[in-house]
DNA sequence: ATGGCTCATGATATGAGA
């Protein structure tokens, strides 16, 4: 099974390329984050001429989230139950015996502002939500924009800011994994400095000045099963690219 | 140098992204 992540900023503007790298790729599943559409604009039909299935929950101008797959995706779950919340950021669904969640994590801004505390508070919510699903699928891949840079070597060593890198942040992330998750990019060698965002500004994918916050967590009973994980940067380098680069698992059958 | 680029919006400048 391949399952793979992608903020495509825009999915009106980033179609021609969703729809390419869904035929180079042969996805199972592919978790789209930054759509800025509403759903009654969603590309249903251009997918599924494409060959692809999708659940979706759309927002006007920011935010929004969707998964695609061929097969149909079972119990789907839009936003984070029990947390009010004005920002469609979270679409899940099951595919086989593998709960999907599919997230846009808030970006936070700047760290300790109010957007800061509101990435926090999501981050919390998200956390006791994902510990309530791993009890009832034991196979569970939590992905999509994390919005945080988990080690030092996850970021270029210029960069500056402190949002994606700070300690509350990546405190945050660690919660997550002592649930029960691992970063699936990390069980395999890969390249020094590999990042999945780079800035549309300063030559920034040029010089690979980036952050690597788009991730693949994967839950014990999946970790024996990946086989790969990798950043396909072939996407970046298109004309009109998103920001970020798709992350890809495979999990043997 | 706090910019640079790209996106969306009852737009023609502004906010947000990361």
């Amino acid at each position: 099974m391949r399952i793979a992540t992608w903020n495509v900023n825009s999915l009106k503007v980033r179609l021609p390329h969703v729809l390419d790298w869904l035929a180079a790729e042969k996805p199972d599943a592919l978790c789209l984050q930054e759509l800025k559409m509403e759903d009654k604009a969603f590309p249903l039909e251009a997918l599924q001429e494409a060959g692809y299935q999708a659940i979706f929950n759309g927002q006007k101008t920011y935010n929004g989230v969707a998964i695609l797959s061929p097969q149909p995706l079972a119990d789907p779950v839009r936003d984070i139950p029990g947390f009010e919340d004005a920002q469609k950021r979270i679409i899940a669904g099951t595919l086989g015996d593998v709960r999907i969640i599919c997230g846009y994590f808030p970006n936070g801004q700047a760290v300790g502002s109010e957007k800061f505390e509101y990435k926090l508070r999501w981050l919390a919510a998200l956390t006791e939500w994902v510990r309530a699903e791993m009890a009832v699928h034991p196979k569970l891949v939590l992905t999509g924009d994390f919005n945080i840079a988990p080690e030092d070597r996850d970021a270029h060593p210029d960069w500056k800011d402190e949002i994606h890198v700070s300690a509350p942040e990546r405190e945050a992330f660690r919660a997550l994994t002592e649930l029960g998750l691992t970063d699936a990019f990390r069980l395999f060698e890969q390249e020094e400095r590999s990042f999945s965002w780079w800035d549309y500004r300063m030559g920034a994918f040029r010089r690979n000045f980036g952050l690597r916050i788009d991730h693949l967590l994967v839950s014990e009973a999946l970790t024996g099963a990946s086989t790969a994980c990798w950043v396909d940067k072939a996407p970046r380098k298109l004309e009109r690219p998103s920001d970020h680069a798709p992350v890809v698992l495979d999990l043997a059958p």
